[in-house]
DNA sequence: TACATATGTTAATAATATTAACATAGCAAG
DNA sequence: CTTGCTATGTTAATATTATTAACATATGTA
């Protein structure tokens, strides 16, 4: 019997791939129930094996809740990839490439809301893993690079942040806040997009660093 | 024996204040290890009694959970409340206050990281709760509060909300980075409070609503 | 003073994470 | 092929935990 038969075959001593069947019955019930209800037990229900079979792939829960986020990073990241390319492919601007990548994290945090909590969640963090860590990272990079090729080669890294970080501070805030339950402030609905598209052009079409340099708080009149 | 010395003396068989004092428990224990590792057990211990006592008090583990929340929200709003009457009482102006409660936000989410990630946290949100969730508008309230103030009275609900969801999320999305492992991108370090303030004037000083009222971005030309 | 109520305690139950001891499947070397 | 090594499962045991039930004791009020 051949791999392919022994991972499609449920009755088998052996599952096949159990620690991909894991990860993704974990991914699923964190979407459902959130972080807090998720439990080692019912994953092991989902993918069909008793509840010491996990240990055998990973540390503990802990270990798979990091699989998680790991896997969940790598789609956030190639959410924002596949838009820009997108964006590329019909020669948009990096403008607009920037402000499309905002749009495809908060996308992505209203399509996964529990995994993108998990993601930026609290202690233990996943974070504390390293291989979590870098593909967090890695995230971050795809605006960083596309921050930097729209500043031109001679930006310092200093420049690329001054412009990057509040990029990514104000994408992460519409996304946190959107699959909140109080971003529907009362009598008025927010077109988050909208607003992430405003907001990028905003803040790239030079106002923000410039503002960061030379406004004075101390010399603030009245209103 | 009075209540007083019923509330210093542990050896009583009442407590004094158990609901407060196992809520505070909580709070220390969640601030300490997180939401996820928080147990009704634990919070016995450190109140000093039996782990069914909780239960004439609250109704479960979540609704302890909720009563620190509930906790949180106020805290944070005082917080910013604080702030802006400390910038009022030196005659501050509007733009002034508004930036304040944006840094007194960071400030609170810094000081209170893990109360901060269980006020917007996961399933099941502490905002079903009815009480929190009107503790956690009271929070925004104190900013739309001050953005209406600063635009005049003839402002519409709409208009308070352009320019105060846009602020809100700028400083969620930093306050919820700042408590992240990854704010300090490789080679810069970034001064949060600076770029916090930086962007409330930003927003403030008119950019924003008109960018997104103007701009067209099928009109985007190349970068 | 005596009861009604609020608030604690101890003991029991069910779920869970984790480990230890045991079982089997797949594969590599003779 | 078959022998046995290693990876991967299972069952059974343990400790922790949330929660409830049954019982105990304060506290205030008629």
């Amino acid at each position: 019997m051949d791999r392919l038969s022994a991972v499609m075959n449920k009755a088998r001593y052996h599952h096949g791939d159990l620690e991909a069947a894991l990860t993704e019955a974990a991914r699923k019930l964190i979407e459902r129930d959130g972080r807090g209800q998720f439990s080692v037990a019912e994953a092991c229900k989902l993918a069909g094996v008793s509840t010491a079979a996990p240990y055998r792939h990973f540390r503990d829960k802990q270990a798979i809740l990091e699989a998680v986020a790991a896997h969940g990073f790598d789609a956030l990241a190639e959410r924002t990839i596949e838009a820009r390319a997108e964006v590329q492919a019909r020669n948009g601007d990096y403008t607009e490439q920037i402000a499309v990548i905002g749009k495809a994290y908060v996308a992505y945090a209203k399509d996964n809301p529990e995994v993108f909590r998990l993601l930026f969640g609290s202690n233990p963090n996943v974070k504390d893993n390293p291989e979590v860590n870098i593909a967090g990272k890695r995230c971050f990079g795809v605006l960083i690079e596309t921050v930097r090729q729209s500043l031109g080669g001679e930006a310092s890294v200093e420049d690329v942040h001054r412009l990057a970080v509040p990029l990514w501070t104000f994408v992460h805030g519409a996304a946190s806040l959107l699959i909140d339950k109080d971003y529907h402030v009362a009598g008025s609905t927010i077109d988050v997009d909208a607003m992430v598209e405003a907001a990028s052009y905003a803040l790239i079409k030079g106002g923000f660093d410039r503002i960061i340099a030379s406004h004075d708080p101390k010399k603030a009149g009245t209103c």
